[in-house]
DNA sequence: AATGAATGAGTCTTCATTCAT
DNA sequence: GATGAATGAAGACTCATTCAT
């Protein structure tokens, strides 16, 4: 790869960088293109010239945001071997991701989500990807005897929206301090309920 | 109430279906007002009238539907004595709101999370309401030793995020066919986890 | 007269009066026709009633305000025999006018100016009329020999701009405290300009 | 300056061009910025791209006249040392822009008066800075001996007023037909009032 | 006579996108 | 590749006026 080649790159990933920010702080449709060329030290022509609409440019930093999140848990469930154990390795991974990278959980959570119906599509993948993800581990602990029969699918879905209403809760009022702090009672809610551990 | 009076109620709610419609068809964004005025039989100028802005009218759309549905769900529980009987009621009568209200379900789920910064307040009340609902009866269970100590905050997020997810998924991919036939399985997992009834 | 004429005649008067003080404090253009109507403590229909459209009841206020204006300055010439003693009889009237009714001289020198093309004809009008005016008394004056051949219209119109600029003058920074305090200096420059009494 | 820059300096200009056009002909409020973007051959977004704003490009378009007619004064002052032809130079001056410039009269004397409060402090601007360079001249002439002792502010703001009365009638009424034949009765009202030179 | 809900044409302004340089 | 001036369609909102009651 050539010296220019290089530099493409590196304006276009200080682009994306910029667009999380500017999308984060004034919403999709409220965030202007030239906001988000300035505050990438680029010309709207410039932006242009990498990403061929602000739309394209939304659904790419979906891209690489879901990705990261996606590949960073589906690496932390692989160090465990125990079924449930990379349930609570997912579990922690995400909280993890998330609390260290607020604008990450607002891009996902929150600005995607009313952004229009062009992104539902997308935003829908990462949904069932999660889903599925947790589903795995759950059919595997099943398969296992190390759980009964139940609805994999459905508790993945129900698993991956808990995480996510707690995530907004810390994101709208900061509870609690550190995100990771929500794990313990996560785990526990989700192994056994509101009934606790037997 | 005169009959000029009357047929103003009328209208203001006529615009108030119209715009429930054209704000979960198009998105809050790409709603035009002029869209909603059309819909509701109304001029710009009438529909302005009633409300001052178009912000205002999603706002008193918000209202209304997180009003109805509350009061719903107040009102299911209300009808049950036992804490753990009421905490099944509110997910039964939230299943059965947004499976019978499908725009109420892509209002409150979809359309008012991405809609920008305005909403965000409201929302989160939202949140807030539903999570110390469920909580309210988990700490009346737990009171009456029927659970154990928990952090029953959290766990009434986590109940209503959970069970969010399990309505987004209906909305996105119409499974299950029937949204209440999702009770047995969420009950189970809101009460005992994934590790099922002992 | 009726009682209810009376009342109508009220009414009316009642609209112009709240009409003087929106149009003087808004301008013509960002005067609501619904601020003069709550202003008048009558509905929007009632205001239509008196007056066929918000052009018209400009034109109204400002036929009134040039009537009172030009009769209270002919009145106070007509004390006066001597012509140059009624010019300065005009002179101080118009002072006086202008001091004791701030929003009168709003109306007339500022918001009429650029209010549209449809009030310029009048304000034209007035404007000759006052010019006239003056014009009599000189022309009177240069009959009985007290005063040399000029141009006595031009002299007029002269004259009444250079009150009028004095009292913008006053409106605008409070200087003279008391407009009629500017009598003296300019029934001086009107005689004798800047070189004074000979 | 690159063939770029240069275009969009003429298309500002052009613009500017075309507003004093439709602002003199149609008063600020009735003037559509559309009317004015389509006489200057440019688009809205081109407009808006120049001046942020109708208001601004009202603004911008005072600024230069005054600037032009003070510029244009000052320097017919300049080429004169005796105070009192600084002063005659001074109106002959005002009369020959205004009379030139017909547009220019119009838009200072008669648009920029009631087009709102937002302009009022400009216009109060211009009137005290011809106010203060009349002023100027009556202080030098009175400090050689040449005039009595007046209040020469006072009589600054009268001269304008005067002048401008007079321009005013030329632009209603067309008299006189050329503006600057007022020159010899206008000055003479100024220096000895209607008595006329002793 | 009076009310005020309703109308709808008209306004300013925004902003994603294009393209000559 | 980059720039930023220019485009123009679309949008929210205003407000003088009307009219059924």
């Amino acid at each position: 790869m050539n010296i220019t080649q290089e530099r493409s790159k590196l304006r276009r990933q200080r682009v994306l960088d910029a667009a999380l920010k500017v999308f984060t702080q004034a919403g999709y449709n409220d965030a202007a293109v030239d906001a988000i060329a300035l505050a990438s030290n680029t010309s709207k022509g410039g932006l242009y010239f990498h990403f061929p609409s602000k739309q394209a440019l939304f659904l790419a930093l979906l891209d690489e945001a879901s990705e990261v999140l996606l590949r960073n848990v589906r690496e932390a469930m692989e160090a465990e071997t125990d079924p449930v154990a990379r349930g609570e390795a997912a579990l922690r991974e995400v909280l993890r991701q998330f609390g260290n990278h607020r604008l990450l959980a607002r891009l996902l959570l929150v600005e995607a989500v009313g952004a229009g119906p062009e992104f539902r599509e997308r935003l829908q993948l990462l949904h069932s990807s999660f889903a599925e993800l947790i589903a795995g581990c759950l059919d595997d602990a099943v398969a296992a005897g190390m759980l009964p029969e139940i609805d994999t699918v459905m508790a993945g879905y129900a698993w991956y929206g808990a995480v996510n209403q707690i995530v907004l809760r810390w994101l709208a009022t900061g509870i609690p301090g550190r995100l990771e702090d929500a794990y313990p009672v996560l785990r526990s809610l989700l192994l056994f309920g509101v009934s606790g551990p037997r």
